[in-house]
DNA sequence: TGCTATTATGGGTATATGCCCATAATTAGC
DNA sequence: GCTAATTATGGGCATATACCCATAATAGCA
């Protein structure tokens, strides 16, 4: 992969939102192999652990993602035992909880996922990083609310 | 899809950008939809009328991802007759080139992508657009730099 | 000239993303 | 209490992303 997008197309917000996410998604990835997690899936175990057990609705609606993508990425972490389905309050409801082995996942992988925060922030700057990660958020706010139109 | 992801999650650059970039595509992908564009073919057709033709791997550079990856998203197009492969310089390489309909369906995507970048402006602030656009793209090269460790 | 290192490309595999539709259970309205 | 609308979930499909490895062609050097 490269880094530098030529400056016409960086004109783009989604081209550059896209190409930003990507390689923020190889480094964490690379972060946090040590510990056998990707960097879809150590949100999932941090909301869990953060909010308590949810349904997966719930769930997606916490990480911002669409249900079922997050239903394809949570598979293989039920399969693995970090994750565990239960009956929820009504009957179509099946709540998602981080077992004790994720628990254990998790706390493994926090300190990777700290360095890597922490070796973004050393290069980009502490407070750029938080007002970037702002900006983003509401970026995303704005893109979905003209979502219809 | 969901818009407001938690606070606690909230603090990880690498899951806010893919947030937010997940939100871009996704109305970029229904402004871009009546003209058979995706919001990952454009920015190709976009390159390729802008820098002129090239092989896979220069255009891969200026986009800023993978080639391969790159090589998949052009497979479609080059099947729909928007691109053409011709034999380059050396023998090994084989440039990629806009063929007429492909200048055609450009032409009836760039008033679409205009108007959504208008739309994302109008809703954002086109200075503050402009701003996290600069940011988004300094992280890139942040996260790329430090993809070795 | 011949051998090696570099470069360009493609295939195979695995995962990520999100649409659509089907199913099932709950809730609301009559 | 029965029917219709709503809500939750999952499967199937198409595409996006990026890794690894194999192949082929060029360039550089002995």
């Amino acid at each position: 992969m490269n880094a530098d997008p030529a400056p016409g197309i960086a004109a783009c917000h989604c081209h550059t939102l896209r190409h930003a996410a990507r390689h923020l998604t190889q480094f964490y990835d690379r972060m946090l192999a040590p510990a056998g997690v990707k960097a879809t899936q150590f949100p999932v175990l941090a909301a869990l652990m953060e909010f308590g057990t949810m349904p997966l609705g719930a769930l997606a609606a916490r990480l911002g993602m669409d249900r079922a993508t997050l239903g394809h990425n949570v598979r293989p972490m039920l399969a693995q035992g970090w994750l565990v389905m239960a009956p929820g309050e009504d009957r179509r409801r099946r709540d998602i909880a981080l077992s004790a082995e994720g628990r254990e996942v998790l706390t493994g992988a926090l300190p990777l996922w700290q360095a890597a925060q922490g070796a973004f922030a050393a290069g980009f700057g502490a407070e750029r990083a938080a007002t970037l990660r702002a900006e983003a958020a509401a970026a995303a706010r704005v893109a979905f609310s003209r979502r219809g139109a």
